[in-house]
DNA sequence: TAATCATGTTAACAGTGTCAACATAGGATG
DNA sequence: CATCCTATGTTGACACTGTTAACATGATTA
């Protein structure tokens, strides 16, 4: 039995994103990683300053599969723009809801994007796919129209996301104005993507 | 000196929405608060059964407010249906980005609304103060039409916040598209959401 | 007055992130 | 080949966490 794993480093990384989706980033544990990989509990010191920054790993990785899939949605070239754009609207907001923990951890203030730069570089590449598709379904808008419009519907699908996720309002009991209209939209999600464009 | 606190259920209340809005949920210990109401370590269990039930009335604080902000800007009878809408458009985000901490806290999915149905009233109440005016401004729409309406700003605004809470991106020293979009609507607020209105 | 209940206390448990001190594997250097 | 260095692992410890159990006392009620 060898002294040195070899490679430890990306297997943490990867039993971090299973745990991390499995049961949420709060109740994930260094430790319970670090034994995942057989290790003791201190190893993964040596490759992560802090867990913070395992969490950002994590996080980062996040964002290059969100931004992957986009790219893929747009790259469907039998689609006019306006559907490549539909289709990634729904992609955005399929992937934040079926990997909720991830998309939360994502999007969680207990990482500090200005310190991992490289996550921050790969949340602002998903949001300049957002940017291209945009620029191709409005030509010869100006910079600043074009930037708003971008501003609009990412905070469009990302406060849809965010509404969608809480079942609390979706599938409450309570027979609320809010939890219809939220199953309403979850139920056809295409439609309510195309009345938002064209509101 | 008394034995019994008298009052201490509300003085932890009012220490955690305190502390958790200064440090944020997540670094925000039952033992701190204890502490700070010069209190034994276990005391909270006696008012509350677990943190997490703490953290919901704080949560649930959170909604009374805003939705209480909300009312107050929707009550302006000076002004017309449409600047009462773009006033409570703009004191949701106000909220969300003054009491950042908060206001993570009230979507932040280690609380379990459905758990907690004070919460969820709250939440929905809040909520249901978009969908009077919503309505109001648009007289003889159908149901389903303002139930879409309602999530459509709903998200927009929820959305808006989420992704002007990240200064990473709003203030990044990077110079990316998405910094300057960012920092174009923050810095002007007003005309997004009335751009938005007229999408 | 006596009994009960609400509300406090202390002690302890298992679990956490993190650090310091130590050990060895494997490559670089003489 | 021998030696040293650095990357990578280990053990042990610290202070902190949420939570429970067992106990004590204040206030209320019979």
């Amino acid at each position: 039995m060898k002294y040195h794993h070899g490679n430890l480093k990306e297997e943490l990384i990867l039993s971090a994103c299973i745990i991390c989706e499995a049961d949420g980033h709060d109740r994930m544990s260094l430790r319970s990683i670090a034994k995942e990989a057989k290790v003791s509990q201190t190893a993964p010191y040596r490759h992560f300053k802090t867990k913070e920054s395992l969490l950002a790993e994590v996080s980062t990785r996040g964002f290059i599969e969100l931004k992957e899939i986009l790219q893929n949605a747009n790259a469907k070239k039998t689609l006019s723009t306006r559907d490549r754009f539909l289709e990634m609207g729904q992609t955005y907001i399929e992937f934040g809801l079926s990997k909720r923990n991830t998309y939360d951890l994502m999007h969680s203030p207990v990482i500090d994007k200005t310190q991992f730069p490289e996550l921050l570089n790969s949340a602002v590449g998903a949001f300049e796919e957002l940017v291209c598709v945009l620029a191709e379904l409005n030509p010869g808008i100006s910079a600043k129209d074009l930037d708003i419009k971008c501003i609009h519907y990412w905070a469009l699908v990302h406060g849809l996301v965010g509404l969608l996720r809480n079942d609390s309002l979706a599938e409450s009991e309570i027979d609320t104005k809010a939890g219809n209209a939220m199953g309403l939209v979850k139920s056809d999600l295409r439609s309510f993507l195309i009345s938002a464009l064209e509101f």
